[in-house]
DNA sequence: AGTAATTGACCGAACGTTCAGTCAAAATTA
DNA sequence: TAATTTTGACTGAACGTTCGGTCAATTACT
């Protein structure tokens, strides 16, 4: 009961926060729509900004576990890059919410500051997986292919959180992994 | 005088609007550190909104006229493509404040949509002018080249504005044009 | 030139509203 | 009955916006 209370707040505050924004969404509109009153969300979590936490934690957490699985047992280097970027976006898709939430959080510099700390380490790990990757693969500059890849997903993904669905994010998935593994231009004819 | 003032006014808000976003930003705090009253904005610009859309309508112009002179005038469109790609950030690097603020409105549905319609024409208009360009070199899919490279450099300004100035962003600009013109994949050994 | 009338840039106190957070009371459970 | 959970009216701070009023400078008049 007491986990049911604490989920439905959860869940809720995310979807609010994701299509609303945080500071758009008051305590009061999530306690309504979660069928629940204001106060009791205070027995569950300290402030706004705990709430906003909380949520931050379970996805960093649930994000974590996923990549980390993904890019395990591919022995071929190719074959590790595409599952990075294809188990990336599948993650996007499927927390689609979640990652809405992220993006527009990105650039609120005081409420991202109480959270950063969750964030920092999960981008770090993905950098040093990215130059890693290009390392085995030789490339002449493993770090810049790696932020080169890395910003190019993050525009994709930031395309797609924009556009919705119509997006045709496998397709630009399909045409990334393309475009950093054939030894041949695929934008020159 | 009156010009010096909404200038000031104008600029401030700018200011602050990008450092610490629209929300976060209030009428007093604009007016007091543009030195003039909170009642003399309401003289000038009919509301906060007014104010956002007077600086977000100034930043569009700029970048239209910028971007439309800068491809101009170059027979070949691998020239094109290169200058596009530079000139582009070579806007984004003199006008970080603009796109800060832009890039931090991006995902406030509510404020956005006030101001939604001076930045639709522009976007519309970068993705012609980018599936134009592969057409002309001949990619085998104009539209998906198009698309991959709009997501790229919005990747990395979204990371050079993340970042700030130890973001390398020419020489990531110099990789990003090298990808998608050179023939070999600089990305693999 | 000197004086009076008019302007509008400018101020900041005050208003209504919103919202995160509190707490005494009511409801529920044990 | 006693303890625990849940409620929502309430508080105070912060916000965007309004508005009556001031005053230096410009214009009109004598």
């Amino acid at each position: 009961m007491r986990e049911r209370s604490e989920e439905k707040i959860l869940t809720t505050a995310l979807e609010l926060f994701a299509t609303k924004g945080y500071k758009n969404t008051s305590i009061s509109e999530i306690a309504k729509k979660a069928d629940i009153s204001k106060g009791l969300m205070y027995n569950y979590f300290d402030s706004k900004q705990a709430l906003l936490r909380a949520i931050i934690t379970k996805a960093v957490n649930d994000g974590h576990d996923l990549v980390k699985h993904a890019m395990e047992d591919y022995s071929a280097p190719i074959l590790e890059l595409e599952h990075l970027v294809l188990d990336t976006f599948e993650h996007v898709k499927n927390n689609f919410q979640y990652w809405k939430l992220l993006t527009s959080l990105a650039h609120q510099q005081d409420i991202l500051a109480s959270v950063q700390d969750l964030m920092e380490e999960q981008k770090k790990w993905g950098i040093e997986k990215g130059i890693e990757l290009f390392t085995k693969l030789k490339s002449p500059n493993p770090m810049q292919s790696a932020f080169l890849l890395g910003a190019a997903m993050d525009g994709i993904m930031l395309h797609y959180i924009h556009t919705g669905d119509e997006y045709p994010i496998d397709a630009m998935a399909k045409s990334l992994i393309e475009t950093f593994t054939h030894p041949d231009s695929i934008h020159l004819g």
